[in-house]
DNA sequence: ACAATAGGGTACGACCCGTACCCTATAAGG
DNA sequence: CCTTATAGGGTACGGGTCGTACCCTATTGT
């Protein structure tokens, strides 16, 4: 009862998750997954040709969390939710593999595009834009203010407070700075 | 004539820098390093704990640049003009290492507090705000508007855009964009 | 002159990646 | 049903790297 093929390969990124989960990227090595998954790395380099591949597809396994729709009424709730949700998922553990993985992944462009997707950046991105777009309809911003930029601004300013600052996680008085100071003076201009 | 303290310390640094400047971080090996200044890995050692702090020691050796102020007499321009030179900063070689460096680094802390300084990043605000302020005593921003967290924000979006493309240089477009789209509206509201 | 310190030389253990080789179970095809 | 190509399993290895240990020697300062 040897495996093969389609489950073989689901057994590898089983373990290779598990891994991710319990080391970290930095522990996910090749022999350890090849013997939690019960076969050789011989296996696993028939299938990914680096480690990176390897991260990059088991994180897939690991993140496919949908990002429901916030709808507190106001523009600036709206906006502070999505950024403690978004908070939340960068500071889990599931956010920490993540950041490994895309810093481990910066001088790799192909590992980078393969990163995008599971990253949630384009699900993101429309809940923010329908944020602005519900917004716009409420006659709390300008149409002109339903902007892919203005939209992915305020994730951009949290992930760059990750990347700066080496911190678990951002604290909320710095996510309220983040709309209070730059999301609604960009959308609304200052009053 | 064996050399000592301050003397040897200065060769290490000399051969770090200069073999982060022709193989990158990943290149800049401890045996190399210690080959190339004519000493062994224990005076190195010695010295720093890790690879990584020689490597964050190194690349203050190689980046002592100042960030000259623009004048160009309007918000826009000075702010497009601080955002290329960013720009050229982070595409140029140096970019590329001090970008690895902050990969390498970035689930150690006091790595990245160290790395705070050479990365430009104070010298960089300085230079925003103080574009912010003659903008406001030219009439041109409001006074509320001369904030960190408005001065910071292009070099964050600016960052991202290298994080989450893998790019070796972000195009012109993307720095008008951000200058037009978020940063001009941010300071000075929609017209 | 002599002891404490710091460099130099070198070797080593531990780890990891990626590859090679050889054997065997399985699946497909005649 | 038997044969053959394919893919897994086991294992070992080369190459490279980090960080440490040991022992000897030059230099410094007392």
């Amino acid at each position: 009862m040897r495996r093969r093929g389609e489950e073989l390969e689901r057994a590898i990124l089983d373990a290779a998750a598990q891994e991710l989960r319990e080391s970290g990227y930095a522990g996910m090595t090749m022999d350890r997954v090849a013997a939690r998954a019960g076969t050789n790395k011989n296996a696993i380099y028939r299938r990914w040709p680096h480690r990176a591949a390897l991260g990059v597809a088991a994180y897939r396994q690991l993140s496919d969390d949908v990002m429901p729709q916030p709808d507190t009424g106001t523009l600036r709730g709206d906006a502070l939710e999505l950024l403690r949700r978004a908070n939340e998922t960068w500071s889990s553990p599931h956010g920490v593999i993540l950041r490994a993985l895309l810093a481990a992944a910066a001088d790799e462009p192909e590992l980078l595009t393969l990163m995008r997707a599971p990253s949630g950046a384009d699900t993101m991105d429309r809940a923010w834009l329908s944020v602005l777009e519900r917004a716009a309809g409420r006659g709390e911003a300008p149409a002109a203010a339903v902007h892919q930029r203005v939209a992915s601004t305020p994730i951009m300013l949290l992930r760059a407070e990750y990347a700066t600052r080496g911190v678990p996680s951002v604290p909320d008085g710095i996510l309220a700075e983040i709309v209070d100071e730059v999301f609604l003076p960009l959308v609304r201009g200052r009053a």
